[in-house]
DNA sequence: AGCACGCCGACT
DNA sequence: GTCGGCGTGCTC
């Protein structure tokens, strides 16, 4: 009998989409298991792959062996290979992707195990002063960073070696061949019988996955630690997933000031060494919580025992490339097979998600009260066109503009929201009625004053500010649609004096940036923020009384079947911004569509009542939860081969499926850096099968063709 | 994706 | 004569 693995080599091609078997030889048996990564010859040339079943054989031939095991851990765990093959399969990709998204490069290509040598961790030990110098930065870095091991501190540092030697010798930090605990938490806070009753009802029914739905302001993150702990306490990992943008110092420091050096970070900005650090920590179960952006989601816990969804409802759970996961899916995959608790938490949660709690497909639990003291804010709506009839033409309207004046007498801060960056969404000229558009892309242009310069928000092209307009010569050029600049800019010349902060994209690259943004105004260095969503999220500013959203109609507009549930869930987590405290607080929404359910439902606060609302309307036009889209985008250089390609595609498909397609037509970005782009939509109804037939579909080769199941960006 | 084989045009 | 263009075909 001779050993023969099932290997998937890290060639992305329709051709090489399956496993390849190879035999083991002697020397390599004791070396080689599922998960790991191996060299194998492939045609004339030699590649990376990875093991994903294995078996025994009396005969090899036509097999040829498997050339040399790097690694003495598998890169992939043997728990995570079903998924690896349930994520090509559900999101239609090719495997080597699916293990891509998967395996973190810095672990998939790490250094062979005969060059890496023993681990040896450094942890500080005792507190260390002393001046700005080479010495001090390092300690510092390392009590922020802490445990870490000696290749994380040289990718650092790469002179570190002398000066490690030193702040051993000063007794301030410790040289440990396994990191130790340095720090073991604080008790835990005593919880609000509601959330305690949370607590209990979860854990009781913990054996399916919940959705938490806790206003704002009801305190779910004390109920997420909660959990943890119990789950800690049965010797199980926790994992807890946050948008990118709400994985602030803060957020981490809640966990890590209970669980103490237990907790890890996972997210995007993490280096190569940092990251292979804790992903090693997290698969020998040595850090037991995890608190993480997306792709967190695929770590490889030794046990897994809890996943926390942290505002459940976020897009940016979906993976905008291939594979195209949504994280919650992943995560009840991963409490399903792992035997994992799954909650996913929210004030505002996912039209398909409370459809599932309504279906009891989820346990349901509800925090309806704000912590103590805290009231649930006043809202008020302002009909903008009746402002406009009566000729006020202001981006603020009288309610506004005498609320904030209210509020900064009080000595109160406000918060503006508006959805759009820049100053101005387009630049138009009088005479001829031309948008200034991107030479490369079918939008408009933003005028931004900061830079003073016209930038395409999908291409990021810059161009010169015009003064005479492009098409006709004339110098009759008007600015529409005010921007995040523009408020600020406005706010500024209004009240003259007050401190103005502004959060977007534009001046907010880094966390860091944004968290000392956060600090800022939490202190009181400024009484006005303006901001775009990023601002809406879980943000805790206890002296914010107003809330302003200027333009809430913004996304209702979008050529998107969830435009209006957007709309809701922004508005209700832009006014959970206000009255975070005993003050009491209150919300101004402005908006030309004052009487769109979205906008009622939100100005209530009532989940319910918008939900019962937009679950007919998606019934009545097929729309998810009742069915399940694929969206189909060619895109290619020359737009009559791709209107071609999608025209053919489209008929081959309605040839053979029942399931309603809509299109093909122009994407509503039509052309995107010089490329034309055409859609279709499948609505498939749950059940018929659409993946083996997209898998067949032909792609004619100068088109390409991306298919998206479960589609959250639809331009 | 890589890599080799193969069969036609213009080059040291 | 041969160097190189990239069409076609294959990978346990
Ligand atoms: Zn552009
Ligand atoms: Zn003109």
């Amino acid at each position: 009998m001779v050993r023969v693995v099932d290997v998937v080599v890290d060639r992305v091609v329709q051709a090489l989409d399956r496993p390849f078997t190879y035999w083991v030889p002697e020397e390599l048996a004791d070396h080689v298991d599922l998960g790991y990564r191996v060299r194998v010859p492939l045609g004339r040339d030699v590649a990376w792959g990875i093991v994903v079943a294995q078996s025994n054989r009396e005969e090899t031939t036509g097999l040829k062996p498997v050339l040399a095991v790097p690694d003495a851990f598998p890169v992939l765990t043997p728990k995570l290979i079903p998924l690896a093959h349930w994520l090509s399969e559900r999101y239609l990709c090719y495997l080597p992707q699916a293990i891509r998204a998967m395996v973190p490069k810095s672990v998939r290509s790490g250094q062979s195990k005969s060059a890496r040598g023993r681990t040896v961790w450094y942890q500080t030990v005792k507190p260390r002063e002393g001046r700005a110098s080479q010495k001090q930065s390092l300690y510092l870095w390392l009590a922020e960073h802490q445990p870490v091991t000696r290749q994380a501190v040289l990718a650092a540092f790469p002179q570190a070696g002398p000066l490690l030697r030193q702040l051993i010798q000063e007794g301030v930090v410790a040289e440990r061949s396994a990191p130790r605990e340095v720090r073991l938490g604080s008790a835990p806070y005593s919880l609000t019988p509601d959330q305690q009753h949370v607590v209990d009802t979860i854990w009781a029914g913990r054996d399916r996955p919940w959705l938490l739905q806790g206003v704002t302001g009801s305190g779910k993150t004390e109920v997420y630690l909660h959990l943890l702990s119990r789950v800690l306490g049965q010797g199980r990992q926790g994992l807890v997933l946050l948008p990118e943008i709400s994985l602030t110092p803060q957020t981490v420091a809640r966990f890590r000031d209970r669980f103490g050096s237990r907790v890890g970070v996972w997210h995007s900005g993490l280096s190569d060494g940092e990251r292979r650090d804790t992903w090693h920590a997290v698969r020998e179960g040595r850090m037991t919580v995890i608190v993480g952006a997306r792709s967190a989601v695929f770590l490889p816990f030794l046990d897994l025992g809890l996943v926390v969804l942290d505002e459940e409802h976020e897009p940016s759970y979906k993976q905008e490339e291939h594979p195209r996961y949504h994280t919650r899916e992943v995560a009840l995959w991963r409490g399903r097979h792992e035997g994992a608790l799954v909650v996913l938490g929210t004030a505002t949660p996912a039209l398909e998600t409370l459809h599932r709690a309504h279906q009891g497909e989820l346990g349901w639990t509800v925090l309806s009260r704000r912590v103590a003291g805290w009231r649930l804010p006043t809202v008020e709506v302002v009909d903008m066109r009746q402002e406009l009839r009566e000729n006020h033409r202001h981006i603020f309207s009288r309610p506004l503009l005498a609320a904030i004046d209210q509020t900064l007498a009080r000595q109160e801060q406000v918060v503006l929201f508006l959805n759009r960056r820049g100053y101005s969404t387009f630049v138009l000229c009088r005479s001829c009625g031309q948008a200034v558009e991107c030479p490369d892309c079918a939008v408009t242009m933003t005028y931004h004053q900061d830079s003073e310069k016209l930038v395409c928000h999908y291409c990021q092209r810059q161009q010169p500010v015009p003064t005479r307009c492009p098409e006709c010569g004339s110098d009759k050029i008007r600015y529409f649609g005010a921007g995040t600049e523009r408020v600020q800019a406005e706010v500024e010349h209004q009240w003259p004096g007050v401190r103005v902060l502004r959060a977007d994209r534009d001046v907010l690259h880094t966390r860091d940036q944004y968290d000392r943004l956060y600090q800022a105004f939490l202190q009181g260095e400024a009484d006005v923020l303006v901001g775009t969503q990023m601002i809406a999220k879980g943000l805790d500013f206890p002296r914010v009384s107003l809330v302003g959203i200027v333009a809430a109609d913004s996304a209702l507009n979008l050529p998107d079947f969830r435009s209006a549930e957007r709309t809701f869930q922004l508005l209700v987590q832009a006014a959970g911004r206000a009255g975070r405290s005993e003050r009491g607080g209150r919300v101004i929404i402005q908006t030309y569509n004052p009487e769109h359910y979205a906008l009622t439902f939100a100005a209530q606060q009532n989940m319910e009542g918008f939900y019962q609302a937009e679950v007919l309307l998606r019934q009545e036009l097929g729309y998810p939860p009742f069915t399940e889209l694929w969206l189909l985008e060619w895109i290619g250089p020359s737009e009559t081969a791709v209107q071609y390609a999608a025209r053919v595609a489209v008929e081959w498909l309605r040839e053979r499926l029942n399931a309603p397609i809509l299109g093909p037509a122009p994407a509503p970005i039509a052309r995107l850096r010089g490329q034309y782009r055409y859609h279709a939509l499948i609505k498939s109804p749950n059940g018929e099968d659409v993946t083996d037939l997209l898998r067949e579909l032909p792609r004619p080769d100068p088109v390409s063709l991306a298919v998206t199941r479960d589609p959250y960006f639809m331009m």
